[in-house]
DNA sequence: TTTGTTCGTACGGTGTACTAACAAACATGT
DNA sequence: ACATGTTTGTTAGTACACCGTACGAACAAA
């Protein structure tokens, strides 16, 4: 049973043909009204009134006449006022740092910052968070669009970490951690808070080369995944989506996990154990090949968790991120190959799994993103 | 990268709210205006109005005062005109027989009828399909709705069967069976032709009791599955969605499929498989144990293909749907506890699996529902 | 200079939903 | 019986969003 869906009215409407002009400036760079009103299919007087509030706003800023000479009166060309504003990203995921950086509207990391975390849990922990923002906030140059934070964990719609057990979040017994809340008050900034995978996904589908349906897996000391789905973010039915760390994969088997269960992906996957692995191993030429078949049997393992999701999903990309030195050779070669076999080929052919270009900043650029999406209606 | 997504007019504004008046009004039986105001937030004069184009249309009717008394004047009860419209539903997922029905807007099948497949395949299958509907429309006692059918195979949004081989669509080399198209052109009526197991889902979450993040599996000559997120069902960057029937579930080998793999879903789940390995037990107790240690092994299966599905979406509930005899019993509980097993309980307690209570025709009245939903925006 | 094109804006019109106000019809308290 | 208060559905007027039309400005090409 659906909830009873909200009503629509005319100003909706305003803002999502609003948002519609954003996104489009955004994407195609600069463009005048008249082009305005043909990429949107609203009348060119319409533009000019929407234009009109964007520039009011600063959202917005004309950047002289067209270059290029054509018959007709000249267009003045228009863009996002790209440097007008920054926004503020952060990485909660690393087990060790908090990361944060300035970003400019096109994702481009300006100035960095990092916090150790030095075993900080639970209040101690939002404290190292709040006061990276406020550092972040006093090194912008130019007015902030707001913060956007991706953690690892639960996270719930409102930004309310539901769980994040490393961060010892919940703390006190409380049922979250209002992260979203407590750096709002503290900064007086937008803030949106999520799970550090899901932002991920969302900076390759912003950023990156991205489809519309995908799945970002992101391999660290655990195992998460983001997932977009026509476009838009999947959040699940308990905010869980993409929690596939610690589900079992296989049949025979596996090592023992610090849920209590055998054979998690997680147990197969995560970069300790993989670096572990790794490490046993001698410095010849045979330990060149154990070193491989390591990195092949995880890379398997991730083809079979993933082939029954590829298969339901019908997903057309899958993107890992994590350490490019392993992940990305034999361990993603055995993935795809095994994603391959185990599913329809005659449906997913056409299946790419490949490594994210967008490198160790992608959290904080996803994080980014959301700031974008959330503001203005970018996505 | 999103392509230009549409613009918004006011209009589009006033058609949702025309929707999510039908909507309301279908869901509580009768209602008077001001019900209506209180209950979707708009004010009663916008109401009048909108219900005064749905008077007119005569999708809404009057049907007296309140019984109840209270203060104040009388209030004149509306409700969908459910004794004026019918709906039919067809059903080409059985591998021996195409079955319809007439329905009403309930989603109540008032009159059967099938036409038996006897090995049509090609035109001659689409031939059987168009008389079925044509006998059926001229059985419905009312003005119809429209039909809705619910087809084996990869189905794309207008209709159009990309891929069923076992009815041998596409047929004759073209890229696609225009089922929707065909029945359009020769019934006149508005047609809406989608994947079987996705009516199945639609239907169940129409018609059932499921929640708005669900699975529901259908078990027959094949495997299939169709997905509700967040309400609304899931398609595929392909239209292939649910198709898991042939992803190779376990690390332990399995039967040879005929897709050429070796141990598919089907290969353990499909009920001619199911019912061959039963029919070769025996009588006594011990054919019995060894029966109910076939379904549980089945059963196994079906939860370790579900888990990472289960895992990466957050789903709150797998629905059942094809022989009961078979899934009702050993498989499903095997199938549950399996699931529990190797996924996170922690995020998924309270995930459920359970059999439709919609039973034969969960897809014929999944077919009925996305008619509701085409036409009158009724979800 | 003339012609045709393109751009951005001004004006008026239509559609949508809102607030305010009101008459009708009822229950209830005195 | 009668006044009072409540609820319903409608009318009237307002605000907003978008559209079509029309127009002046600015340019290229002939």
């Amino acid at each position: 049973m659906l909830r009873p869906s909200a009503k629509s009215l005319p100003e909706h409407a305003r803002g999502r043909n609003r948002s519609l002009v954003l996104q489009t400036l955004y994407r195609s760079g600069t463009l005048s009204r008249a082009d305005l009103a043909r990429a949107t299919g609203l009348t060119r007087v319409t533009i000019s009134d929407l234009v009109a509030d964007l520039l009011a706003e600063n959202l917005v800023v004309e950047v002289g006449q067209r270059d290029e000479s054509r018959p007709g009166k000249p267009a003045t060309m228009l863009d996002i006022n790209r440097g007008g504003f920054q926004i503020i990203g952060i990485d909660l995921s690393d087990y060790a740092v908090f990361r944060g950086a300035v970003l400019d509207l096109d994702g481009v990391v300006l100035q960095r910052a990092e916090v150790p975390l030095d075993g900080a849990v639970g209040v101690d922990a939002s404290a190292k968070v709040v006061a990276l923002a406020e550092r972040l906030v006093g090194a912008a140059s130019l007015p902030l669009l707001g913060i956007g934070v991706g953690s690892p964990g639960v996270v719930d719609l409102a930004g309310t970490v539901l769980s994040a057990p490393n961060l010892g979040w919940p703390s006190g017994g409380s049922s979250g951690e209002p992260l979203q809340a407590t750096l709002a008050a503290a900064t007086g900034l937008p803030v949106i808070v999520a799970n550090d995978a899901n932002a991920a996904a969302l900076a390759e589908h912003s950023f990156g080369a991205a489809l519309s349906d995908m799945m970002l897996v992101k391999v660290g000391h655990g195992v998460g995944a983001g997932l977009i789905i026509g476009g838009t973010a999947l959040v699940g039915s308990r905010f869980a989506a993409g929690e596939i760390g610690h589900v079992v994969v296989g049949t025979d088997g596996g090592a023992a996990c610090a849920c209590g269960k055998h054979g998690c992906l997680e147990t197969w996957l995560a970069t300790p154990r993989l670096d572990a692995a790794l490490a046993a191993t001698d410095d010849g030429p045979d330990g060149a090949a154990e070193r491989t078949a390591i990195l092949r049997r995880a890379g398997e393992r991730l083809g079979i968790a993933l082939a029954p999701v590829v298969g339901a999903l019908d997903l057309a990309e899958v993107v890992l991120s994590g350490p490019v030195e392993l992940l990305d050779g034999p361990l993603a070669e055995a993935a795809i190959e095994t994603l391959r076999m185990r599913t329809m080929a005659e449906f997913h052919g056409d299946l790419s799994l490949r490594m994210t270009a967008l490198g160790q900043d992608i959290v904080m650029r996803g994080a980014a993103a959301m700031v974008l999406s959330g503001q203005l209606g970018v996505s």
